[in-house]
DNA sequence: GCCAACGTTGGC
DNA sequence: GCCAACGTTGGC
């Protein structure tokens, strides 16, 4: 099982919106990078829900894969998510399915994260990491859910 | 809202 | 295939 940490603006789309949604088609990626990880995510893989450009930047809780990636319905829809290059036998954007797990009591902070050297190395760190879906390693997934998160 | 960092596009 | 121009991300 691998573990992931995707990003997301809570304006857009937050963890309160998983939670009652209870699962959602990972739609609007558009980086070939992101789409690479999306694609090799597999069932019952964990991913950390982060919200970005926000007050409270940082972990807000885990999501976890239901379905692997399948072509993104957007990017044959007229709108910002639009890709004219696709066509229904080759397309170029995927999106997994995600499933809400838990909200955290209180978020875990992007300057915890950085402050914390059990945390050297994580991507989210560092400096201009924009990359929306990014691999984070189990020991890290596991010190930010069971000790930093409590 | 600013702007640094980074990705993408397209002319050559 | 270089690289300038442009667009986007996301912390602050």
């Amino acid at each position: 099982m691998k573990h992931w940490l995707i990003k997301s603006e809570p304006g857009s789309y937050s963890i309160d919106d998983l939670k009652r949604d209870k699962r959602t088609g990972w739609e609007g990626v558009r980086n070939y990078q992101a789409r690479n990880f999306l694609q090799s995510m597999e069932v019952g893989d964990l991913l950390l829900f982060y919200h970005s450009n926000t007050s409270e930047t940082g972990v807000a809780g885990i999501a976890k894969v239901v379905r692997v990636a399948e072509p993104d319905p957007s990017q044959y829809k007229k709108g910002d998510y639009f890709e004219p290059r696709a066509t229904v036998e080759k397309p170029v954007w995927f999106c997994p399915t995600l499933a809400y797990v838990q909200k955290f009591r209180h978020i875990v902070l992007l300057d915890e994260i950085k402050l914390d050297p059990k945390l050297e190395g994580m991507l989210v760190r560092a400096r201009g990491s924009r990359l929306s879906v990014q691999p984070v390693g189990e020991k890290h997934f596991a010190y930010i859910c069971n000790v930093l998160a409590r």
